[in-house]
DNA sequence: ATGCATGAGGG
DNA sequence: CCTCATGCATA
């Protein structure tokens, strides 16, 4: 063990002796390594991250958590971050956000794949404890230089039929979708991610999680609790959590329920009782909602949904899973933080509700296991713009938010960047303008 | 959490 | 070409 692990280890351990998370928690120690990233994952220390961007949104830090733990967890993240070798403070953010990351590209391999810590805990660990690294997606990006222009067709090389996660089957009846059910597309999943049907989890998360600690040396496997195993959880976390304490436990000998609406419905309403005014703002969802209705849901959606435990893209999952409608972390987020056009709040704010109350209501589900394998079509490496650049695009912007084709040509000269990136920069720097 | 990117749909 | 909804990849 280097240095920088115990650190990591010795953080861990102190939150873990300072929280009553501590009772629950103890047989996770054997798996250390993993089980340290694991506490590290949790949801509510994203908010010790604010990044860089130029842009911050004011609110989507300052949900405050009324947990105890919530210090202890800072101390702990604040102490882990940049103290391993391998892991770059990103990576912890990304396990943060309830992915788990194998980031074989690091190490000389050609790539990096995500998934939901639901999918972890579901069939593909299940199935083989290395089956994750396998691919089922296209080349490297970075086999496609820069010089390229950004001709659509040259990021589009794979199979229509492995649906890119941006093409979304807007109609899919709801029937096919039932939770416990796979989906048809899960033919399609050539990848490995989920395959066979019925593997709600009938293995003890700590034998999940042996297996992944092994499947790479160099793997970044952060296993996340998931909104899954918290709900298997509920019903033991009954007698023993006074509530808020306890949100993140697990029993990682217990099995999963595999039933949708499985027996152990109420105990979850326990745990959601004592946040911060938790207040339904209004009950029907059909009307057009005011601004402030949008803030005030997105607001109350976000403590629930940390309270429940899933994260962001466990959400957007279970949206797919449950309406057919997937989205990603990223769209869960910005919802959360009222980054979306108005009209976009909107449409999404009635699904959010209804999953909210499915949430609510469920326990004991597993709810969704499943990933859509996506992961086909190549995209173009994302052009990374340096500041001073990105701050003459700014000051074109403020002469000009809409310059002809002509203008952009030119400005993409002066800057020696390709005409398309600036076309697109205005694009997105308008789009922004308008949330 | 956010920057750059994609693709549908409209004109 | 644009807007708009959306997401991958990354800071």
């Amino acid at each position: 063990m280097t240095a920088a692990v115990k650190k990591r280890v010795c953080a861990g351990l102190l939150w873990l002796v300072s929280s009553d998370y501590f009772a629950s928690q103890i047989r996770v120690e054997v798996f250390f390594p993993v089980a340290v990233s694991c506490f590290v994952s949790m949801e509510p220390q994203l908010t010790v991250h604010s990044n860089s961007g130029e842009f911050s949104p004011s609110s989507s830090h300052s949900l405050s958590s009324s947990s105890p733990s919530s210090s202890a967890s800072s101390l702990m993240v604040t102490s882990s971050c940049g103290s391993d070798t391998h892991a770059s403070p990103s990576d912890h953010y990304l396990a943060m956000q309830g992915q788990v990351n194998v980031m074989y590209q690091k190490y000389g391999n050609e790539f990096l794949q995500q998934a939901p810590a639901s999918a972890m805990n579901g069939l593909s660990l299940a199935h083989a404890g290395g089956q994750w690294a396998v691919a089922g997606f296209g080349a490297p990006t970075a086999s496609h230089a820069d010089g390229h222009p950004a001709h659509h067709g040259h990021w589009s090389g794979m199979s229509a039929t492995l649906l890119g996660q941006d093409v979304k089957p807007s109609l899919q009846s709801r029937e096919d979708l039932s939770p416990d059910l796979h989906r048809s597309n899960h033919a399609q999943n050539l990848n490995g991610w989920s395959t066979a049907g019925n593997a709600h989890v009938t293995m003890p998360m700590s034998y999940a999680l042996s297996m992944t600690t092994n499947s790479n040396h160099a793997s970044l496997g952060h296993n996340v609790p998931t909104a899954a195993t918290h709900h298997a959880m509920y019903g033991a976390m009954n007698g023993m959590v006074g509530g808020t304490h306890g949100q993140y436990s697990h029993q990682y000998g217990m099995h999963m329920n595999g039933s949708p609406r499985g027996g152990m419905t109420g105990a979850h309403h326990l745990a959601l009782s004592n946040g911060p005014s938790s207040v339904m703002p209004e009950p029907h969802e059909d009307e057009a909602p005011s601004s402030d209705d949008l803030e005030q849901f997105a607001k109350n959606f976000k403590q629930r949904r940390i309270k429940l435990g899933y994260t962001q893209a466990d959400v957007g999952l279970a949206l797919g899973t449950l309406y057919g409608n997937v989205f990603s972390q990223t769209t869960i987020c910005r919802f959360e933080a009222l980054q979306l056009s108005f009209k976009n709040m909107c449409k999404l704010k009635p699904l959010l509700a209804k999953w909210l109350e499915e949430a609510d209501s469920t326990s004991g589900s597993p709810s969704c296991l499943d990933k859509i394998a996506a992961q086909g079509r190549k995209r173009k490496k994302r052009t990374s713009i340096e500041v001073t650049i990105k701050g003459a695009l700014e000051n074109a912007f403020l002469k000009q938010p809409k310059p002809s084709a002509q203008e952009i040509s030119s400005l993409a000269d002066s800057l020696q960047l390709e005409k398309e990136v600036v076309r697109v920069w205005f694009c997105n720097r308008r789009q922004k303008e308008k949330r």
